[in-house]
Order: C-alpha cells, then sequence, then structure tokens
DNA sequence: GTTATCCTTGACGTCAACGTCAAAAGAATT
DNA sequence: AATTCTTTTGACGTTGACGTCAAGGATAAC
C-alpha cells in the first residue's frame, strides 16, 4: 500500500470477471458496451482493466436500463459525468441533452405515481374479490 | 342513438386506423398485441373492432412501455385488470405477481428520485463550466 | 362495373442487445 | 513441458418488438 493511495478504492482497477460479478453482467456484455463506447477500460497488454470511471459508467448504464433508456440514449448522456476533457460546444450540446433528459424523468416520475396509485386501487379490488371467494385472508 | 346506451363511449368500437391515431401506434403494432394477446378486439366480418376494453388495455400498455416493462410482463398483469372471467386460482397468481410488481415499481420511483437528484447536480456543475467558460447564460 | 379505399393474412426484413461458439494467446500451476 | 484458466477477437445465432412488402377480400364512391 503506497503512503500516496489513501483512497484505496480510488485508483482500483478491475478484471472483466470482477467487473461481472460486481454488476451481474456477462463479459459479452461489458466488450459490447466498450465496442458501442459506453465503456473505456485500459489495456494490461491485451486485457481490459476496468477503472473507477467505468465503475460508475456501470452503474449509470443500469439505473438507465433500468428506467427504459436505450443503450444509445444512455451514452450521450454519459458524457455529462465526464465533460472535463471536451470542447465547449459538445458541453453545451450535452447539457442540452441532459436537461431534456431530466424533464423526461420528472414526468415519467409523475406518472409512475399515478400508475402505482391505480394499481394499488385495482389490487385492492381484487383482493376483495378473492376474500369473497373464501380465499384465506393470510395468503395475501 | 339508442336510450339505453346513454353511456355513449363505453360501448363504443373503434376501427384499427381509429385505434392507431388514438395511441400512436403503427396497425402492424395493434394486430401484433392481438397476435401477443395483449388486446382481443371483436370482428365484424373480418375486421377488427376494438372495444373500450381494448383502449384501457393499450392505455395501460404504453404506461408499462414506458416504465420499461416488455409485452409479456404487461401482459401478465393485464389480466389483473379483466379477472372477472377467471378462475379463483389464477386470480391468486395475478394478484401475486400484481404485489411483486407493484414493489418493484415503488422501488424504481424511488431509484427515480435519486436519479434525478444526481442529474441535477451533475447538470449544475456543467452548467457552472460552461458560464465560466464564458458561454452566455441565456441559451442555457 | 370498376375504381379507390380499408382491411386482412402471411411472410420476410430489421434493429437493438446481447448469447454462443471457435480458435488462439498469455499467464499460472503442476 | 504440459495442462489449466482467463481472456481475447471474430463470427454467427437469437429474441423482442416491431417494419415492410405482396396478394387478396370487402365495401363505399363514382
Amino acid at each position: 500500500m503506497n503512503i500516496i493511495s489513501t483512497k484505496s478504492n480510488e485508483d482500483k482497477v478491475n478484471t472483466i470477471t470482477e467487473m461481472c460479478k460486481l454488476f451481474k453482467v456477462s463479459a459479452r456484455t461489458l466488450r459490447f458496451y466498450e465496442s458501442k463506447e459506453l465503456l473505456f477500460p485500459i489495456r494490461r497488454g491485451q486485457n481490459r482493466l476496468f477503472t473507477k470511471s467505468d465503475r460508475g459508467r456501470m452503474k449509470l448504464i443500469m439505473q438507465g436500463k433500468r428506467f427504459g433508456f436505450s443503450l444509445e440514449e444512455i451514452r450521450q448522456l454519459l458524457n455529462l459525468y465526464n465533460f472535463g476533457d471536451h470542447r465547449t460546444r459538445q458541453i453545451k450540446q450535452t447539457y442540452q441533452l441532459g436537461l431534456k433528459r431530466l424533464s423526461s424523468m420528472e414526468q415519467q416520475k409523475k406518472e409512475l405515481g399515478v400508475a402505482i396509485k391505480d394499481l394499488k386501487a385495482q389490487l385492492q379490488l381484487c383482493k376483495d374479490l378473492l376474500l369473497k371467494r373464501g380465499a384465506d385472508s393470510r395468503d395475501l
């Protein structure tokens, strides 16, 4: 342990199998994401090493997928989290995209709230019917 | 207008093109959904007529898609809204599925809240950088 | 009657997001 | 040195969710 690297996991790198376990995806998926420029693992020889940046990106990728975004949509947004090394014009574009995405996500959250309310009501109706049909309330 | 049908749009039926416009999808999509048993239009001759039930289902389908669910997942849940004509055991299963889906959606809403917060923060950072680089604050 | 318009059923094509398999290269273990 | 394990790079396969013709029936308009 070097005296400089007090933040032990800051500069830690992962092999591909470690990443697989970390994010519960296949190696194929990670290579695929690299080919699509969502990840940028460095190389030791010909092997991939995934850095903290890649871990952060993967987290965002999984999140984005959960919310129903396509990989391409996610890729564009990922630049928002690495804007240091881009040109101003590109950052501006990504920023605009981020604003759109934000409002889309806020909208989705609102809709989700309504859908949840509906589903709850429907489940209640369903439950009532089941009880009326003589179901045991313990297995509901 | 029949004296019995006071609820004018309750028993209204739509042709396929009407449905297309109503939900902004293609006819192919509607036929595809029927083939996958997500919709059950009645027939006049060989033509499809979409009922109120189908309209309700379509609303739920679009919603489900927005939230990232697959058509198969959506199909299973749709039974929750038409449980009148099913057997108790099946309803019970659908009910259980609904509970799972509910908690999944609630989880998703929570994650969405966090992601929105993160994105906002990131956008702020981005904005600061752009301003520092001399961007005009009016086009942000 | 025929032209035009909707609608139908196949059947094949496409695109995203991977899965799967083969061949080979490197490192590690015995 | 031989074997095992991890990983690599192709390359082809698959699945979900449709798109896109092609060929034909039904109905309304002229």
